[in-house]
DNA sequence: GCGAGGG
DNA sequence: CCCTCGCAACGCAAG
DNA sequence: CTTGCG
């Protein structure tokens, strides 16, 4: 099944075939939604290294990661080459609606995207919290970010939300770029120390799952140079096909919203109805430095 | 999903 | 020819 | 040093 999206062709193979076998949701369905969600998608997305998460066999079967591109995608499929470790990688970049729609018909459930745009690697242009409860419970998610929000505007920074479509929610910061990721990790790791210190019983920093004890959370370490995050309106591969939702505040508190609220089948309808959350994501992002981080502990 | 490599 | 395999890797804490 | 964790 030949594609064409604006003025690039390429071809859908075996479109019928199914993804999400609870959902009877095909690849061409898939290719449907990214299709409709590309638009508003590719202002998140756009000039940052994407790395791809892909289902061939569908989500019950082994997918895989993979950052590489492939030598067989098409040569209009925008790149950057990054340095890693051990010499470099070469990520795709979705600057266009085909790109996005290829990676679909490449079976690549959910785009992950730096937090950094390829003209400066190196200076993230947000600063993230992850929110990951230790149940199910998204009220605590909730009122953990609604605090975030709060403390964050005691800082002078706005913030944006948006459902991972798992089961938590990410709390994110627009940035200005005069700082680096260790001093933006180092920020956010002061902020969540604040956040933890307001509901210690319900919340912590503590990476190890055993001494968790069923708290939330707060995760600042994708702050980092090379670090993906699960991009805006990205599907999951989770039955029910969810997806990460960016929201408006008053939408994210509404009782009743939770993580896996927005799905690739109702997500559409919603954005018709609501616009997009994040369309005021400020043309500068705000600074840190003069943030009062000291007077805070 | 697809190419590379082995039996 | 068919089958299988690869397809990622940062920063930290704890052992 | 290696391993767990996201």
């Amino acid at each position: 099944m030949k594609l064409r999206i604006g003025p690039y062709a390429f071809e859908l193979s075996r479109p019928a075939k199914v993804l999400f076998p609870d959902d009877g949701i095909t690849k061409a369905e898939l290719v449907d939604y990214y299709r409709r969600v590309g638009p508003l998608m590719l202002n998140h997305v756009r000039d940052r290294p994407v790395m791809m998460e892909r289902f061939p066999d569908g989500i019950e079967a082994e997918g895989f990661i993979q950052k590489d591109v492939p030598r067989y995608f098409p040569e209009w499929i925008p790149r950057a080459t990054v340095n890693k470790q051990g010499g470099e990688v070469t990520h795709a970049v979705c600057n266009n609606l085909a790109a996005i729609v290829y990676l679909a018909a490449q079976a690549c459930i959910t785009i992950h995207v730096w937090l950094s745009r390829v003209d400066r690697l190196d200076r993230p242009d947000q600063m993230i919290f992850d929110l990951d409860p230790g149940d199910d419970d998204f009220s605590v998610v909730r009122s953990a970010a609604v605090d975030l929000r709060q403390l964050c505007a005691s800082q002078g920074l706005g913030t944006f939300v948006k459902t991972t479509g798992s089961r938590g929610a990410h709390v994110v910061v627009p940035l200005d770029r005069s700082a680096g990721f260790d001093e933006v990790r180092s920020f956010a790791r002061t902020l969540a120390q604040a956040l933890v210190s307001r509901d210690p019983g319900r919340r912590t920093t503590e990476a190890r799952k055993d001494k968790r004890n069923g708290r939330l959370l707060v995760d600042v370490m994708r702050n980092a140079y090379g670090q993906p995050a699960v991009a805006p309106y990205a599907a999951r591969p989770i039955r029910g096909a969810p997806v990460a939702m960016p929201l408006s505040w008053p939408a994210f508190e509404r009782d009743g919203t939770g993580p896996r609220s927005f799905t690739l089948r109702n997500a559409c309808d919603y954005l018709d109805e609501h616009g997009d959350a994040w369309a005021d994501w400020p043309r500068r992002g705000y600074s840190l430095s003069g943030a009062g981080i000291p007077a805070m502990a």
